[in-house]
DNA sequence: CGAATAGTGTCTTTAAGACAATATGCC
DNA sequence: GGCATATTGTCTTAAAGACACTATTCG
């Protein structure tokens, strides 16, 4: 609280008023004279091709001023009757008709430098958004919606859409706001901080795998894994792999299909998940 | 960006006029009819009292409603000319006359939930500072703020002040916001986030040692460690938590005190903290 | 049966943890 | 020298990683 707030709310403290007074004189007197930033979410929606082997965001054209033509972050503003998770997830509705579940979402971090916008004051709450690949049919039509490739190798990430020619680097170091001048705003940065974010936490949270919808086999598992850590998924040893990720597993009945041995099914099994 | 901003942008898109051009338009409209939420601070101040083996943090005691007589986090507006970053830190100076740096300091979490604020729609956004024990002076008058002791057993911590007997347990799995009481808004929520953040960091990221200011010995790093892991020192063997932590510590010349075999002196040594 | 793919087992290497031995400064 | 405390070293145990072998399905 300010100063004078805290000042103001002494006074009317002393008088003794009850709480439903204080809270009703609250909201009438002109308290909102301090300014306010517009907040938003800005939201990195992953998803997996399995027939691909593909990582895949979801950018937005703009199509106005400031950054006309590039792309961006699907976002948008909170709505006051809601927390960011809920508008998180409202806003992945509103963009690709998928209703995902809390467990499929994380805050990410929140931005709010200065200029960050040059229209206007605005913080962002940016979130990660694992969508299965049932999503991918968004963007598909000639809108301003696309989902991009997303490729990294270790350290380092290379975004390539198929059609543009766009090469963003998500190195280790980014610093300044888009400094590439590809991504709108900050984006570039709130993305590599997602990348980063999601590989520090695969081997003890492994919410990354709500990439793979319901249930998924450790291959494909391995193969989620292999693209965020940048390296070809032959070389993370399968035995190894599955020893360790055993524990946030359960395994399901489900018949696969295919050369080669069956492989079994598994769906997350991490209860404070949710 | 909602529907109707976007639909705006994109009809004065069309008269293709210039970015400049567009931002001077975007200023002077009415744009800010959006509603907008107070942007709020809320700051887990932690130090530790090398005397007394202690951990502290520092609560201010509100003197009007809403949650009149409750123990509050410090904290305060965003200014619009800073990022949050540089919030906490102005507002970690107002309370307590120490200049903090950036690594000092963590990013928590936003916290939304409507209503948090039966006042109006407030976001806040929360912090970790780490002060050193230098901190410790401010709250010693009798002003509102005061310094609680802050323990912690394995999973749930206890909060006691000195003067007034206030019990307050941070389970592993605190639901809803302020249920005991004791504390005002979402606080006691917030605490929670940043004691089970700095726990599961500890051993990657140990910036919780910034607690025991530029140098320190091996013992006192043990006896902050065990503080947050709620355990008696002398359960972290020495000799095995000292090779754990060499690895972000450069040793530093500085002559000790006291009984027993002097012990070398550390600081952090972490370049991306910065 | 052979190719392809998954599952399982074993051995080696490395890290973690328990504990003992040695070093240093103060009284 | 004796005590207190810190450092260093060793041994044991558990985890991580490399690699080989077995199992199952399809053509």
């Amino acid at each position: 609280m300010t100063k004078r707030t805290e000042q103001e709310e002494q006074i009317y403290y002393e008088t003794e008023a009850s709480e439903q007074e204080f809270l009703e004189w609250y909201r009438t007197k002109e308290h909102k004279k301090y300014e306010r930033p517009s907040v938003t979410i800005d939201n990195v929606m992953l998803a997996y091709n399995r027939e691909e082997d593909a990582l895949k965001i979801l950018l937005i054209k703009r199509k106005a001023h400031p950054y006309k033509g590039c792309w961006a972050l699907p976002g948008g503003f909170v709505n006051p009757n809601e927390s960011t998770d809920k508008g998180c997830l409202r806003e992945t509705f509103e963009e690709t008709g998928v209703q995902l579940k809390e467990s499929n979402i994380e805050q990410l971090y929140t931005f709010s430098t200065p200029n960050r916008d040059p229209r206007d004051w605005v913080i962002t709450v940016s979130y990660i958004a694992f969508l299965n690949q049932e999503a991918l049919k968004a963007g598909d039509d000639a809108s301003e919606a696309a989902w991009f490739d997303i490729t990294l190798t270790e350290g380092f990430a290379l975004l390539h859409h198929q059609m543009e020619n766009i090469d963003l680097n998500i190195g280790a170091e980014t610093t300044s706001a888009a400094s590439t001048g590809n991504l709108a705003f900050d984006h570039e940065k709130i993305i590599s901080t997602a990348i980063k974010r999601i590989i520090g936490k695969m081997y003890y949270q492994p919410r990354l795998l709500t990439l793979l919808g319901e249930s998924f086999t450790i291959a494909e598992a391995r193969k989620v894994y292999a693209k965020f850590l940048g390296v070809p998924y032959q070389t993370l040893d399968h035995s190894n792999f599955k020893k360790d990720l055993l524990k946030f597993l359960k395994e399901v009945d489900e018949r696969p299909t295919g050369v080669g041995r069956p492989s079994k099914f598994y769906a997350l099994d991490i209860p404070y998940l949710k």
